[in-house]
Order: structure tokens, then sequence, then C-alpha cells
DNA sequence: TAGTGGTCTAGACCACAAA
DNA sequence: TTGTGGTCTAGACCACTAG
């Protein structure tokens, strides 16, 4: 309810709307006032309340339809923002002293587990890369990568000896696409050995499939040490 | 290196220089053409380029400072979205039948752990509050609340009995704030026994902080059933 | 068909940061 | 100081959809 109280900016706008929302004055479903009533209300024109409606749209709180008006969204599926970092980024941000080992890296191919993730029908050879990070020495994560040969092109093990595979893909073969699974697992025997723990911890895994346009660039599994959180909020 | 195909509409401006990006043309840490440069060569005006400029700057694939231009992400942090949805809807959208089941409501002292999360001393009872979720019969999961007393007034076991936690809340105190983290752990024995799978198996644990402004709700840890992933995507 | 949001224009002023 | 992005205005036309 509160009036035009300084002048008209659509983020102080936004607040205004967030809160009768958050407040409760508008309902869930509710229908709120037209934009050009918004406008005459904050003593500013239509294009600077429609930001800062577009803006709770896209964050949720608010649906938008043309003719339908605008009403507060009675399910406000929330959406927390998931980083997928850089990995010796992540590590040296959260102050840590970022550390990286190649483990494996050969053509072989791809089990049926993997292949079947991948939609392959797994008589391709796939270019396999073990990899170790550690944090301040201490093991932190352990990746299994599977990548088409003819994708990478470029990548040689002589690279991955010095720079983790996902900074050379940032820059030469950079994803448009990925599908991103979390679940909880058993390290398989030579990732408990590398992650220093024994085979029946439970371990967070990261699983990422990625594409470059249509051609799948390849997989990941992100083994995390135990006891790593992945955190966010809203 | 499009030129203005069509016409000026800020989406095919986007995806115009979103292409630039991905192709290479444009490389990471590479300065673009300033506003009014792309506006003439999209022969449209500062606004429009700006909206699309905008976009791709908060999906982070440029950075932009005034004076100092805008240069393409040398570190695109790409943000994966996650929902944080009603339980019992995720499981209906998932073409599920949904079950809800009640196993415990109760005030009580927080144990050490999560008074600790929770910023409290432990000397003040929280409304505890044990549920398992069913897909199709089978347990999915299996939730375990502290919700502070003053904060939820007006929950009651009777509500509970008929409507989920989450359910309540979204209605009755949202959130305007939370912290989300997400591990692998052991099912403490109680959450097994719901899960109906030994105590030793992997669990996906996601455990939620929640505000209403400054006010603390409470805590929410969601034990998911083996096997269970949480997806998501670029 | 009429009303709503979605978009674009042409211009202006401002805020911030680099030189 | 100066150049860049950030924002706002006043107006117009269009696209979708509810009635």
């Amino acid at each position: 309810m509160t009036g035009p109280a300084g002048k008209a900016d659509w983020k102080a706008i936004r607040g205004d709307l967030l809160g009768r929302i958050q407040s409760g004055a508008w309902k869930p479903g509710d229908q709120i006032p037209r934009e050009v009533e918004l406008a005459e209300h904050y003593e500013c024109t239509r294009s600077t309340v429609g930001r800062a409606l577009r803006d709770l749209a896209t964050a949720g709180f608010l649906d938008r339809k043309r003719k339908g008006g605008t009403t507060v969204s009675a399910n406000p599926v929330r959406k927390a923002p998931l980083d997928v970092p850089i990995i010796s980024e992540a590590i040296r941000k959260a102050g840590h002293d970022a550390g990286y080992h190649l483990l494996d890296a050969r053509e072989g191919l791809p089990d049926g587990a993997v292949a079947a993730e991948l939609g392959l029908r797994g008589d391709a050879p796939l270019l396999f890369i073990a990899a170790l990070y550690t944090a301040n020495g201490v093991p932190h994560q352990v990746e299994h990568r599977w990548l088409v040969p003819a994708t990478v092109a470029g990548l040689s093990r002589g690279i991955l000896n010095d720079m983790p595979a996902d900074e050379w893909l940032l820059r030469n073969v950079p994803l448009t696409r990925a599908q991103i699974a979390i679940e909880a697992t058993c390290p398989p025997p030579d990732v408990a050995r590398a992650l220093q723990t024994a085979p029946d911890t439970p371990t967070l895994l990261i699983t990422r499939t990625s594409w470059r346009q249509a051609r799948l660039i390849g997989m990941l599994r992100l083994y995390h040490a135990p006891g790593h959180r992945l955190t966010t909020g809203i």
C-alpha cells in the first residue's frame, strides 16, 4: 500500500510490489492492477512498471498473460541457482589452495552404463580421463570424463597433464547445452582410493552430459569428498 | 557476422550475439562493440540492443561496466536452475500418484546439530515434524522439520494430518530467504525404516533453512529414496 | 472483438569508472 | 574529464487471448 515514495525507479517499484505479495496483501491467485493503473499510481510510464512486473514474473512471483492480466502466482516454484563452476576456480574461491592431478587418460570403449547414458552403442572408442582435485593438499573431488574424440580434437595427454579438462574445454569446446544429475552413491574402488575414503562412504555424485549445438561433447562424473556440501540459496 | 537479417527484434539480436560468442568469433575477454555501434549495425535503437545485451549479461555470457564497455565473460559461471518445489506437486508432475503420511509431530528441544545449524542455543522448544512421501505407494522422501512455534502459529497436528507442511507454509508463512545444502549421507535409523532401506544406503539429503524477512521459520531435512536423482539442465 | 501485456522508437539525463 | 552503460519518458503499434 506504499505510495510513490521517493521517485519512479523500477527497482523500488519491484520492491514495493514484492512487499505486497510477501506481506499477504496480494494473495496467490489474486489479480493485480493493470500496467496503466500501476504506472498512474507510481507516477511513471508503463515501461517502468512493466520492467518491474517482468522481473517479478521471471522470478516466479507473478503470472502474466495478454488480455488475462497479471496475477500472483498460486504456486511460486522457486528456482535456486546452482553454480556450474570451473572446479579449480571454485576451490580457490573457497579460499583454498587448488591442486590438480591427472590420474589416467586413454582411449577405450565405454562400459554399458556410460554408453547408455550417452546414447551410444558402445562400439565407438571414447577418450577417458580420470583426475583428482585437491584443496590445501586434501583430496576434494575426483572426475571421470568420457569425451567424444572427434568433438574434442586437439585435446592431448600433454595438455591434460598441466590443465584440467574443464578449463581446456571452456576455451576450445564451450558447451551450449547440458544435462545435470545429482545423486548419492558409493564411489567405485579407484575413486575411493583417490579420495582416501572407505568404498562404502556415501558420496555426492554429479553427472553432467554436455553438447555443443547438436554434437555430443561427452560426460562427466564428479565424485565429491565425504562431507562435501553443495550449497545455494534463494 | 550475421547482418540485420529480418528486422530488429531483441530476441533475434540476442541469438545473433550469442552465436558469435559460442562460435568463437568473439572469444572470452574480447571487448564487443558499444551499444551505439550495435544499434547502428542492427538498425534499431540502443534500447533494443541494450535489452539483448542485458539478457546475455544476466545469463553470464557478458560482463558489462560503465565506461569499461562490454566484454565476453572470461569465466562464464553458468547457473543451473534447481527447482524448489512443493514435494507432492513434484511427485505428481513426474506422473506418479503422490501419497503423504505424517509420522510424528511434537514439540521438543532440538538436538545439538540442529540447534547449531539454526543458530539457536537449544533451550527453546521447536515444533518437530516427520513425514513420509510416497510415489505410487513406494517410499519416496522423508522429511524432518524443525519449526519455530511463534513463527508458524496456527499450524496444528490436525492440519498436518491432512496437508503436508510445505503446502501450509507456502500459503501461510511464505519464505523470503532460504539457504540450501545438498549432500550425501547415511539416513538415521528411523528414516531408513520409513524409506525401507538399509541404514548404510547412501542417501541424498537436502537441508533447507528458511526465513520470513528477518524471522527464522525453521529447518527442513529431506531424505531421498535410494537412486533418486536431482536433475536440471542448462 | 476488445483489452491486456510485449515490444520498439527517439530522445534525454544520470551514474559510474577509466584515462 | 569523458565515455560507457543504466534508466526513464512519451508515444506507438503489435500479438495474444478472454469473453
